[in-house]
DNA sequence: GTGGTCTAGACCACC
DNA sequence: GTGGTCTAGACCACA
């Protein structure tokens, strides 16, 4: 079974967005070893180098840690380093923006409700 | 002067939704000529190859339409255009995506209203 | 002519020294576009990815920008980046390590007097 | 208790830096037995092979020997080895780039002594 | 077995 | 022309 891309995001950002979505569900708790490199590009269906290279980014986002030799492991304090790092960019990057354009198409704040409970389940 | 870009959008897209938030806003009306390639591309401080690009985007959006030895003018149903093409944008693309965030990261609906009363100036 | 590089550094960390340097010597002064990623290779003598590494791993340092299309460029205050990047690691990782080393070989202080000496030119 | 090794030298090389130490202060003066392989593992809370390694290193540098079945020994000329091995590559290697690196920091010998006389004690 | 580096070469978006 | 991404595959050091 390999991954499903879109075609407007580089595929070793989307696997770093899967593997944080993965850390936050639980599915890698802190301190777990995440698949190596190897395994975790036949699973997806890429070149190891793709992933290596969503491994070093995450790394140096202090959310994955390496022993040598051994593999990555998902950092003690993944989930606050996650949240922190995402809660920055939405409030930072993405809401003004939706914001700028919600005005511009004249969506207010309370059109969003019915989406919201959609998803209250 | 020239325009800030960021950098994780390609600056010709950037500049699409400079201009088209213009026409929105009553700096472009139906019918207006807008500047030349080569005036804008002085004022944003890039390359005229890249506002070509921005102008080629909207004119296949039918957003302007090309005079040619004269210019580019907004379209007269511009804005009809621009509003169906956004907010079909904006209810199938980015909400889904943006809920989905913020559930991850713990952030409620309510939350936002702050941020909306902040813009209603 | 290709560079040379010693087997105890990767090559892509060599480079970025070898970069580094040249920023502070004054060949690559502040602002001004550095080579491309293509011509480097070529002068170098390694694979364009190589130098895409550098560059990466420089851009991250915030010591070199990148304009989209455009190049690579020195960034306005890479010497100060370049200084307290270095420093901190000399005095943080290397000093305490030579000194307990001296320590351990009986070597002193004024033994190293000679060797500072004979680069004061 | 499991020793700290940093992520810029190779484990077994840490390790290598560590014995030569403790047989320079007198923890295993020349002639005595060192731990062996396993226990050193258990210790050091690493793979008995990274420690193969090291004792594999330094019995080529002539600083450890080993007896079949009993363990690995302090050669009885471990400290000359042991400095004349360390010092070449001071002299060779180290100091030649230190000074280097000082000089483009613009760092002068004088402003080492404090650091030396911390370490008089 | 693990990750890290490097090459060669392709294809893409962008300026 | 510029950089960015991805693949395929080799070789290495390390645990």
């Amino acid at each position: 079974m390999s991954m499903e891309f879109k075609n407007t995001k580089s595929i070793y950002l989307q696997i770093a967005d899967n593997m944080v979505e993965r850390m936050m569900d639980g599915t890698h708790p802190p301190g777990e070893k995440i698949p190596s490199v190897r395994e975790c590009a036949a699973t997806m269906g890429v070149n190891p180098n793709t992933i290596l290279r969503t491994y070093n980014d995450l790394q140096m986002k202090q959310i994955i840690e390496n022993r040598r030799g051994i593999g990555y492991f998902v950092a003690p304090d993944a989930r606050d380093k996650i949240i922190q790092w995402k809660k920055e960019e939405f409030f930072k990057n993405e809401l003004p923006e939706l914001i700028r354009q919600m005005i511009m198409l004249g969506i207010k704040y309370e059109d969003l409700k019915p989406y919201f409970e959609q998803y209250k389940s």
